[in-house]
Parts: structure tokens; C-alpha cells; sequence
DNA sequence: GTCTATAAGCAGATAGAC
DNA sequence: GTCTATCTGCTTATAGAC
């Protein structure tokens, strides 16, 4: 069905379909690590270029525009999209925590870093803690589910910005497990079912 | 000293630098609006303008450059700066809760609109929270008490922005009492002394 | 004192030379 | 197939007319 690509060069190690793969992905590592540091609206087409070794026209050849290289580089393979299981509750939690911690994948941060400027990443982040949301409500159950996980989720969200975004100090140098083991029983307060008053 | 303005015509109700000052009023609170809107990237000169309904080299007129512009918008003018007194942890928490979640006056949504994509934002954003963390701080006491206050700052601030900058549905949908009522034990867990293993 | 007109620069995107 | 050169539009900021 034409994605045959014939060797022309039995002597060429790669083909050109292969090396235009592999451009493909160095300009989308670029991408993201500018969009990371920078956010959508600093981040120029000529920026991702120069720090992938290309000229800005190739960049455009690949991706059209600027919108689908975001698109494309804040997109994941398949793998991570939050943790996916169907774990029980804290341990949950303590996943999202640490996933969130431990290397935050650069597609996420790249995602995060834009979205309270950029609309559709504010609407990828909204998507991605509605599921989080809904995961982690059904979890907990009863009158306030819903709350409480929204508000597990933004709590979560915050001191994922405080650490990776923000640079806070005290989050920065603290290590992810003291950062869980002092998290774990506020969220076990925030989760567990509220005592009668 | 050359402050007093000769009143020229006793049937004008306003000095001409009352209108001015009326005028420069009206720019920066044109300004809040959009800045908390669309962040510093993303809000003009142009639109500033014509929200205050004024021209354009108006705004330069007052203000010199949209870096000084932005700088006035978000400088608060001299009240709030994040309820300043000596009160006692919980009440303190919870006061910082209160503020954040009530009103949360437009300086601080159009600051925390662009902490993440400008520089300068980034760094007030720092120093505010640095400022609440050292008193968080001091109320805690312990060995973790400066991660438990970075921890409770950070907290606060994902929920503020899920709720008035991301717009979660479950957050803006909740009363402030009632956030605050499911809060309170996890901010207690948080800042309360570990229970030793 | 206020606004028109314009300068100067940089962005994303396009067309055509090699 | 890859890059040079350019187009178009929008930004901040300035200079000068009224």
C-alpha cells in the first residue's frame, strides 16, 4: 500500500524515509524542551530550528504549522496518560504523586508550562484531570467524591508547579519519597470519608 | 513646590489632573481585566486601550512601556499583601484560604495569570509566596516545617488556580465554606507535628 | 495635551532557486 | 528534497501635526 520504501543504496545505512523520521523526532525533542521552558507564545518556529540543527523551513515542511508542532510534541506516544490502572485509592494517589515527582515526563511539563496562556493547552490540561478526576472520585465515593478529587487533583497540580515550574526552593531540593511521606496524610484526610460532626 | 494646581476655571468641576489621574485609573483597571484574561503575551497595548476607551499612545503617554504598565497593574496599593498579620497557623491557613478562594482581588488573578510563561511574574509570585511560607514556617516549627510550608503554599495555590484560572467545574461550582470545610483536616495533617513511627 | 502617522522589528508562513 | 529570500501582518514605541 506505498509504505514500501525500496533501497535504492544497499550501501546507504539509512534510508530517506528513516532519516526524515529521525530529523522528525530531533525537531520534536527540540520543540519540547523550548515549549517546556518557554511556554507556547515565547517559543519561535526559528527557536526549535536553530536548537535541532535545522532550518526553519524544514520545520514548517514537517509540521504545517506552529499549532501542530505543540500538538505534536506535548502528545505522548500511548504509554504514561496518568497512570491507568485500575489501582485502589492511595496507592493511586501516591502514583499520580510520584509520577508527578519523580521525572514528570517532558510532555507533560511542556503541556502544564503553557496552559494558563495558551486556550487549547488549558483545554488538554482539563481533559487530562477530568479523567484523573473521575478515576479517584469513584475511588472515594459519597456526597463530596467529586470535590474531593478535584480538590486532590489541584493540590496535586499545584506543588507539581511549585517543584518544576515555579522552582520553589524547599520543593526543589526536598526528595520525592520525604515529599510523599509528608503529603500522605493530607491526602488521606482529603480522600477518606469525612467523620460525622 | 509646584504641586498646587491654580484653578483657572471655577466652573470646571475636575483640575485637569484629576481627569488625568481619572483617566490613568481607568487604564489600569482595562488592564487588570485583560492581563488576568489573557496573561502579558497576549494582551496589547491596542486592546488596553480601547477597553479603557482612550487611544493607544495614551497609554504610552502614562505609562512608558507595557512592562511598566503591567508592573502598576499588579502593584496592590499598599492593603492586602496577603493578610499580613500575626494570627495563629489554622486561622492563618484558613484566612489565606478564605482570601484566596473569595474574591481574590483582580492584582493577584492577573499576576498568577502569566507566573508561568513571564519572568517577572515568576519571580513576584516567588516572593509572595516566600513571604507566606516564612510565616507558615515559623507556626509550624520541626525539622520539616519550611517543606511543610512550601507544601501548604503550594497546595493553596493549585487550587486557586484550578478554580478561578483553569476553571474546573467542581471547583467553581463548590462554595467557599465548603472548600474550606473539606480542607481543613488535610491542612491540619499538613501542618500538624508527625506522629513519631 | 491629545491623537495621527509612522518607524523599526519580529513573528509565522510561502514561493522558488539549487 | 533542502534552504534562501520574501511576503504579510502585528507588535511596541516614537515623532510630529493639531
Amino acid at each position: 500500500m506505498g509504505t514500501v520504501v525500496p533501497v535504492t543504496r544497499p550501501d546507504e545505512p539509512l534510508s530517506r524515509a528513516q532519516r526524515r523520521a529521525q530529523t522528525a523526532e530531533r525537531i520534536l525533542s527540540a520543540a519540547r524542551a523550548l515549549f517546556t521552558e518557554s511556554g507556547y507564545d515565547r517559543t519561535t518556529i526559528r527557536a526549535v530550528a536553530a536548537e535541532a540543527g535545522v532550518d526553519p523551513a524544514l520545520v514548517m515542511q514537517h509540521f504545517g504549522t506552529k499549532d501542530e508542532l505543540f500538538r505534536r510534541a506535548i502528545t505522548v506516544s500511548s504509554e504514561e496518560a496518568m497512570g491507568g490502572g485500575e489501582e485502589k485509592l492511595v496507592e493511586l494517589l501516591l502514583g499520580i504523586l510520584g509520577v508527578k515527582l519523580g521525572e514528570v515526563s517532558g510532555t507533560s511539563l511542556a503541556l502544564l508550562r503553557s496552559m494558563l496562556t495558551y486556550p487549547e493547552a488549558a483545554e488538554q490540561v482539563r481533559a487530562a484531570n477530568t479523567r484523573q478526576l473521575e478515576q479517584i472520585s469513584g475511588a472515594i465515593g459519597g456526597d463530596d467524591a467529586e470535590l474531593r478529587a478535584a480538590l486532590t487533583v489541584s493540590t496535586l497540580l499545584g506543588i507539581t508547579i511549585g517543584r518544576h515550574l515555579l522552582g520553589l526552593d524547599q520543593l526543589r531540593t526536598a526528595g520525592t519519597d520525604h515529599i510523599a511521606e509528608v503529603m500522605k496524610p493530607c491526602l488521606e484526610a482529603l480522600t477518606g470519608r469525612q467523620p460525622p460532626p
